[in-house]
DNA sequence: TGTCCACTGGAACGTACGGCTT
DNA sequence: AAGCCGTACGTTCCAGTGGACA
C-alpha cells in the first residue's frame, strides 16, 4: 500500500507540474547542433582543407587537437556531413568514414569498419590485419572514390598500439590507382607528436587545426543556444546556466562536461518537481555525476581489481592511509584465500593499482624510502562509505567488506 | 661514499577463446 | 577438419633506481 502511495505521488509530480524539458535530446554531447558558436576559424579552416575532394582531388591530411570537449570531433562531423551534401549535389564521388579509436581499440578494428564503410563485408575477428588491409584496398579501388578517414582519439591507439596503422594509411595512396583516402587525425593529447615516427607525423600534419578551450563566457553562449530548444520558456535560471559554464571552464574549458551539468541539472530539478531549475540543482547534478561515474566503475571492475580496492580500503580502514605495494599485496593474498580463488602475481597487482590509479579509484605515486627500497604509496580516492555500500551488496564481496584481516591485527590501535 | 632495499615497469611468452580460411 | 588469427588476461624474468643509512 504504502508503495502505491509514493508512486502516485511521483507520477502525479511528473503530470501536474510545468514540464521542465522541451527536448533534452539536445544536450547530449553526440547531438550536432545547427551552429557551432565560437569554432568559426575551425570550421573554416577544415572546410578549406576539405573541399579540394569535391574537384577530385586528394585533400591535405590533417591533424587536429585539442582537449575533451573543445568542439573537435562536433566541427568534423559538421564539416563532413556538409560536404557530403554538397558532393552529392555535385555528383562528386566523395565519402567519408568517422573512426573513434576508443571503440575500435585496435588496428583490426580500425581497418574493419573503414572496411565496411566502402562496402566490403569483414568479420568480427578472424582475419590476419594484411588479410583486412588488402581487402580495403581491393574495396577501395573498386568504388572508386576520394575517401576521407576521421580517426578520432588517435592518441590512445597509437600510445597502447604504436604507429603502424597510420603508417600504413598515410602510404596507402602509392597502392592505389582509382581511389584516394586522405586523413584526418583527431588527438586529445597535445604532445602526441612525441608518440609519432617523424615521417608519420610529417605526412599526418600537411594541416593542423588547434582547437582552444572555451571560456567562461563562451561555454555560457553555448549552453544559451542549446538552452532554447532544450528547455521549457522560463525554465531555467540564468544563475544556474552561469553556473554550469563557471565549472566547465574550471575544468579545461569542457562544453561536454557543461552540457552534462546542465541536463542532470535539469533532471534533478523536474526530479523534485521544481518548475525551474536553479544552482542549487547544479551543485546536485555535480554531485550526482561523479558519484554515479565512481559507482559504476568500481561494479564493472574484475574481481581481482576489486579485491585491490578492497584491500586498499582495509589498510586505509586501520589506519595505514597510505599502503604501499607490499603491504597492499599482503591484504590481497589473504582476501583471495578467504574467498578461495588464487592469487595473481604482485606483477600482475602492480598493473591493475595502475589502471586503478588512472580510472581515479585509487592514486599511486612513486617514492622512495631511501634504505626500505623504492615502491608505490597507494591511497583510496574513494569514501570507505562508497566502498562498502558498493561491496556490501555484491554476494562474494559483501562478506569481505567486515573481515578483518589478520595480518593487518598489529596495526589496529 | 657506497650499499642495498623493495620495489617499478619493460619485454617476451603462455593460455584460452571465438572465429575466420581453405 | 586443421591451421591460423587477434584479443584479453596472466606469468616469468630481470635490469634499473632514489635515497636513507652505515
Amino acid at each position: 500500500m504504502g508503495g502505491h502511495n509514493i508512486l502516485d505521488d511521483v507520477f502525479d509530480r511528473f503530470v501536474s507540474n510545468a514540464r521542465v524539458f522541451k527536448d533534452r535530446e539536445v544536450l547530449r554531447h553526440d547531438y550536432l547542433p545547427d551552429r557551432l558558436p565560437h569554432r568559426e576559424e575551425q570550421i573554416r579552416l577544415l572546410g578549406e582543407t576539405v573541399t579540394p575532394a569535391l574537384k577530385g582531388a586528394r585533400s591535405s591530411n590533417i591533424f587536429i587537437y585539442g582537449k575533451t570537449g573543445t568542439g573537435k570531433t562536433a566541427v568534423t562531423k559538421y564539416v563532413l556531413s556538409h560536404l557530403e551534401v554538397k558532393a552529392k549535389q555535385l555528383n562528386a564521388p566523395v565519402r567519408f568514414c568517422y573512426v573513434n579509436c576508443q571503440m575500435a581499440a585496435s588496428e583490426y578494428r580500425v581497418f574493419a569498419s573503414l572496411c565496411q564503410s566502402v562496402g566490403m563485408a569483414v568479420p568480427f575477428t578472424g582475419l590476419s590485419v594484411g588479410e583486412v588491409f588488402d581487402r580495403l584496398r581491393t574495396g577501395l579501388d573498386a568504388a572508386q572514390i576520394i575517401f576521407i578517414v576521421v580517426l578520432d582519439e588517435v592518441d590512445s591507439l597509437i600510445k597502447t598500439r604504436g604507429d603502424g596503422l597510420l603508417y600504413e594509411l598515410t602510404r596507402i595512396n602509392e597502392t592505389l590507382s582509382k581511389s584516394k583516402v586522405a586523413l584526418i587525425g583527431i588527438s586529445n593529447d597535445l604532445r602526441l607528436k612525441e608518440f609519432l615516427d617523424p615521417r608519420v607525423f610529417s605526412s599526418l600534419s600537411e594541416e593542423e587545426i588547434v582547437f582552444r578551450p572555451y571560456d567562461a563566457s563562451e561555454l555560457k553562449s553555448i549552453l544559451l543556444e542549446r538552452a532554447k530548444s532544450a528547455f521549457c520558456d522560463n525554465a531555467l535560471s540564468d544563475c544556474a546556466l552561469s553556473l554550469c559554464a563557471a565549472l566547465a571552464a574550471a575544468e579545461h574549458g569542457d562544453a561536454r562536461r557543461a552540457l552534462d551539468l546542465l541536463r542532470v541539472a535539469g533532471e534533478v530539478a523536474e526530479r523534485k518537481g521544481a518548475a525551474i531549475v536553479v544552482e542549487e540543482h547544479v551543485r546536485d547534478a555535480e554531485k550526482n555525476i561523479e558519484h554515479n561515474r565512481v559507482i559504476e566503475a568500481l561494479q564493472n571492475l574484475t574481481l581481482h581489481s576489486k579485491l585491490v580496492v578492497l584491500s586498499v580500503y582495509h589498510l586505509n580502514r586501520t589506519n595505514v592511509y597510505s599502503a604501499i605495494t607490499g603491504e597492499i599485496f599482503d591484504v590481497y593474498n589473504e582476501l583471495c584465500s578467504e574467498l578461495g580463488v588464487t592469487p595473481l602475481t604482485q606483477r600482475r597487482l602492480s598493473t591493475l593499482v595502475n589502471e586503478l590509479d588512472s580510472m581515479g579509484l585509487l592514486n599511486a605515486k612513486v617514492v622512495s624510502m631511501g634504505r626500505y627500497g623504492r615502491t608505490k604509496k597507494i591511497m583510496l580516492e574513494l569514501s570507505r562509505t562508497l566502498v562498502r555500500d558498493v561491496f556490501g551488496g555484491d554476494a562474494r564481496l559483501g562478506r569481505l567488506v567486515d573481515y578483518e584481516p589478520k595480518c593487518l591485527r598489529k596495526h589496529a590501535s
